[in-house]
DNA sequence: ATGAAAGCGCTAACAC
DNA sequence: GTGTTAGCGCTTTCAT
């Protein structure tokens, strides 16, 4: 492989000159250009950009911290996290935590000696004290870290009250809430908005915990339906939710009729189930462009006009609820 | 940030003797490891990457490209493969390629300048010559690129054949072939597992080129069945298959009373949905594991024992074929 | 067993 | 406008 000094050679100019001409900065003649430029193509020269990061320490990389690529809700924001990322000639780097602290550590550690210009996260449940002090930028996606940390996520609150409210317009009376891990931002806001839309309301409820996960989902519900008559469940997930439809078709109760069911994220797989799910669906691909945008801001030392995004969360209704039918 | 020159001073020694303590090599007195040891527990040291990577043209980077992340097959396989990465201190770059060669060959480029240690590619269709003069490993994933190009993948053929055989043995005499993009690897080797499933059988076969994407399958499935009297569906993904139970269900088609249908890849879409597909699975965490391994391998110098590497398909049997029921 | 010093390929003062 | 040169932080001969 060529260097820059075999370009500066083949040219006839300096290093310092090329060098300019790689980055577009000082100035430099159109002669010098011309006969940089053909240096270039003539040896295939390609800049090594390991050498520029030990120089600027800006590896051109986003290190992208989320829980477990596999679970449908991130390959969609990792998707979009992605575009953008390439449109600024940035590359991703994709670290799956599953929810442990230390491995979130160890990610970060190690990317940091990579010179990574900047993270978005989805961070575990636990404390953030080693978020807070990275000297590289950092945006949070759907969770929460902390109040100094900017975050781009939906009104989890207000879109579970929707999708509970969805329900009991429908008919709905006597209601199961599966929600999240407690202690999960996202979870307990969803939750707080199911309790919103029942409260004071003549409604039966009974209220489950369980993980983003299909098969826990699965057994949770179906324990719960062959116990109690229910009518209508709101789900923390689409995953949570599909687990429940596979319950519900286990046990021979039909839905949307005598059972309804909403979930919650808008992943690709709640239009892919069959009934089609209704769901509330956040903007994932909006999210994740959005994260991403922002950290390159900040990578980039621009102010934020936002340093909190909230992105609405809007009522998808197909076939697992009735007015869809 | 200190550096190993701070260490080095500290320590009483020279960065020399620090180096070979990092990368345990040469020889070191054991007085020498402690004080360094406590040098760099007291300077909170950790070494630049970027600067190791200078040298060594190897910044431990594994760059991953797959057509779209979004498509469930490749999460699985971007989890088994960073697992293993992660056990080799190596990290994942994710590389969306839409199928398109342009953007495979930004990517590689891109990514041999960063130094990158391997390449792990699902590649598109395309011509090959990219990739065969690259100077850094690298190993097919799903889809042959080239047979000098190391391969991990199953045997399509015999996994459709399988597949179809299945449908046939459940009494489906009127088939519909849901085959995928033509020109594509395993597609093409499906498709031909079907037809040596069914050739020389009074069968009547129908055949659909269909995209591994689920709304153009539904409604190419939808066309189909709203036309013919079909009873089983062998379709070349599981993706395909979702779309054609919804489209089943939207003309009230009962799956798998009257319609039965058999999907391919094993994703875990496969089993979330009601009813929960029979599929001809693949290995996917395997699959994507042993790739990982085997870069690391040619990244390391070693001898792969396997230049391919051929994974049985194993048929798992579900709700939409009657002998799950 | 350890140190001095060259070099990896680039950027950025600073001088001209 | 362009060149010289000192780093960036590490690895690795080659001496000693």
């Amino acid at each position: 492989m060529a260097n820059i000094r075999d370009v500066a050679q083949k040219a006839g100019v300096s290093v310092a000159t090329v060098s300019r001409y790689l980055n577009n900065k000082g100035y430099i003649s159109e002669e010098a250009k011309r006969v940089i430029s053909a240096a270039i193509q003539e040896l295939d020269y390609r800049p090594s950009l390991v050498a520029r990061s030990l120089n600027t320490k800006q590896a051109m990389f986003i290190g992208l911290i989320v829980p477990d690529i596999v679970n449908p809700f991130f390959p969609e924001l990792a998707r979009a996290v992605e575009d953008v990322a390439l449109a600024y000639d940035y590359t991703i780097v994709l670290c799956n935590s599953d929810e442990k602290i230390e491995k979130e550590i160890h990610y970060l550690n190690t990317l940091q000696q990579k010179y990574v210009s900047g993270f978005i996260v989805a961070a575990s449940q636990a404390d953030a004290s080693h978020y807070t002090n990275l000297n590289v930028p950092i945006v949070a996606i759907d969770r929460r870290i902390h109040p100094s940390i900017p975050i781009v996520a939906t009104d989890n609150r207000e879109g579970a009250r929707m999708g509970t409210e969805h329900l009991l317009q429908n008919g709905c009376r006597r209601l199961l809430c599966m929600k999240g891990p407690a202690g999960l931002g996202p979870a307990d806001d969803r939750f707080s908005g199911f309790m919103d839309a029942v409260e004071g309301k003549d409604i039966e409820i009974e209220i489950v915990e369980c993980p983003f996960q299909f098969e826990a989902s699965e057994e949770v519900a179906r324990t719960v339906l062959r116990q109690r008559s229910i009518d209508g469940i709101f789900a923390s997930s689409d995953i949570s939710a599909a687990g429940a439809m596979k319950a519900a078709y286990s046990l021979g109760i039909t839905v949307p009729d005598q059972l309804q069911i909403v979930g919650y994220d808008g992943t690709k797989l709640s239009s892919q189930l069959t009934p089609s799910l209704t769901t509330v669906a956040q903007d994932l691909y909006r999210i994740g462009a959005l994260a991403s945008r922002m950290v390159i801001k900040l990578i980039e030392g621009q102010e934020l006009e936002e340093h909190e995004i909230q992105i609405p969360a809007e009522l998808v209704i197909r076939e697992t609820t009735r007015s869809g039918a």
